[in-house]
DNA sequence: TCTGGGGTCCTAGGACCC
DNA sequence: TCTGGGGTCCTAGGACCC
């Protein structure tokens, strides 16, 4: 059996860890660059606020109603997951951290437990204790254990927690479920599997998993299998990247080039020191820059380029210098840029690489220096030390109109408490 | 005026090998 | 007139997830 509990409209839970004035009130959080609405309170939910909706689209709506507006706040958001994830992982000694609010939980040594009575359990911990609350699914597969986390959350009477003891008897409740809330099934496939006729979760179990495969995929054929209650996906171990990407939209547009290129260095560097900090090298860098293609009246341009390092590197000044050579072969002047990227690609975990002769590897990878730098940075603040290319213009900047503080990650933003 | 930012896996097709 | 059979690796594109 598996658990699948994930935490409910997590960045708005966030925001109301510190700031209980916001409890019952209409909440949401924004993309960066607080473009889209990509977290919403159940009462902002309730007035018709949609998921993934630009929020210039519905300013009338937060404006009659007063919804609170937040930025999103990273900083904040992963320092609550990992407190989150570290308490509910003492619930079983099998995880899968999914995201940054879901977790799976293998439940395969707790086969005389009531697993119902459990989860109410954890629920009440994890919202004593870091006053997140939470939906909780249980099901013989992962794909089980998501549908019933649907339950968890739809059901008045289910207290957060539903669990799915056998397939066979959840299949009148997978009769309600259309085919697209399915976890593995995305738009393309179900308008595919609705046109032949497979409208529910229930009809997709009723399918003959070969046929799926030839029809779509080993993945799709893998969900079948998993709604008749066979177990197909297994808890995976937490893998380290293989590639790392930085991007940004830009606050308004960008024509200079020195403005570009100040971006894109800030982005490889942010990639570079994430690069570090899960200890891997990487192989090459793809950049990326492109107009704003939602404006009709602007000419477009959008172009990338891939460049191989000559030897695997996590040396900052490297992957700076071929960010900015390949962002010189694909800038054009006279566009109106609106977003940036680097990636990272082809990452090597642990520093095991094959050496070359010809090249002077203290150059390409000067560890030491790499190391003070990080040092610095993580002890006194983000940039304290930064390479001239990163700039100080900002032109790039992205919105950020309404960011709550970091209260658990820096020192001059921890809650203040007024006493009478 | 304003429209996010990360990831993964699978498949088909082409280039190449013997 | 007729032209095999077995592989691997790489890449781009398309699907999915949060």
């Amino acid at each position: 059996m598996f658990a699948l509990i994930d935490c409910n409209n997590f960045y708005v839970s966030c925001e109301r860890v510190f700031n209980p004035r916001i409890d019952g009130k209409p909440v949401i959080v924004l993309s960066n660059n607080d473009g889209c609405v990509i977290a919403r309170s159940n009462e902002a939910k309730a007035l018709g606020i949609r998921m993934g909706h630009p929020l210039y689209q519905c300013k009338d709506l937060v404006k009659k109603h007063k919804i609170f507006v937040y930025s999103s706040n990273y900083a904040l958001y992963g320092d609550i997951s990992n407190r989150v994830m570290k308490l509910l992982q003492s619930y079983s000694p099998d995880f899968e951290i999914y995201s940054i609010d879901e977790i799976f939980l293998g439940l395969s040594g707790f086969s005389n437990w009531d697993l119902t009575e459990y989860g109410k359990l954890i629920r009440k911990s994890i919202l004593l204790g870091l006053k997140m609350p939470v939906s909780i699914g249980i099901g013989p597969t992962k794909t089980l254990a998501k549908l019933a986390n649907h339950f968890a959350k739809s059901s008045p009477t289910a207290e957060g927690v539903f669990e799915i003891k056998n397939a066979i008897l959840v299949q009148p409740l997978l009769k309600l479920i259309p085919v697209d809330e399915i976890w593995g099934v995305g738009r393309q496939w179900s308008y595919r599997l609705k046109d032949i006729g497979i409208k529910t979760a229930y009809d997709l179990s009723a399918c003959n998993h070969y046929e799926i495969k030839k029809k779509f995929s080993v993945i799709l054929a893998r969900t079948v299998l998993e709604l008749q209650g066979i177990s197909c996906i297994a808890l995976e171990e937490m893998a380290p990247r293989k590639n790392i990407m930085v991007s940004r939209s830009f606050g308004s547009p960008v024509t200079l080039y020195s403005d570009i290129r100040e971006a894109v260095a800030n982005f490889a560097t942010r990639a570079a020191e994430k690069l570090r900090s899960q200890n891997s090298l990487a192989t090459g860098i793809m950049v990326f820059i492109r107009t704003n293609h939602f404006n009709k009246t602007d000419s477009q341009y959008s172009n990338s380029i891939s460049l191989k390092f000559p030897i695997e590197t996590d040396n900052a000044m490297v992957i700076l210098k071929y960010a900015v050579e390949g962002l010189q072969k694909i800038f054009r002047e006279k566009y109106r840029y609106k977003k940036a990227g680097v990636m990272l690609l082809d990452l090597i975990h642990g520093r095991v690489t094959q050496p070359d002769i010809f090249i002077d590897d203290k150059v390409m990878n000067n560890h030491n220096l790499m190391n003070a730098l990080d040092k610095i940075n993580g002890k006194y603040g983000k940039q304290t030390v930064q390479f001239a290319v990163c700039g100080y213009r900002k032109a790039w900047k992205s919105h950020q109109e309404n960011i709550s503080p970091s209260y658990m990650t820096q020192w001059d933003e921890l809650l203040v408490v007024y006493a009478n």
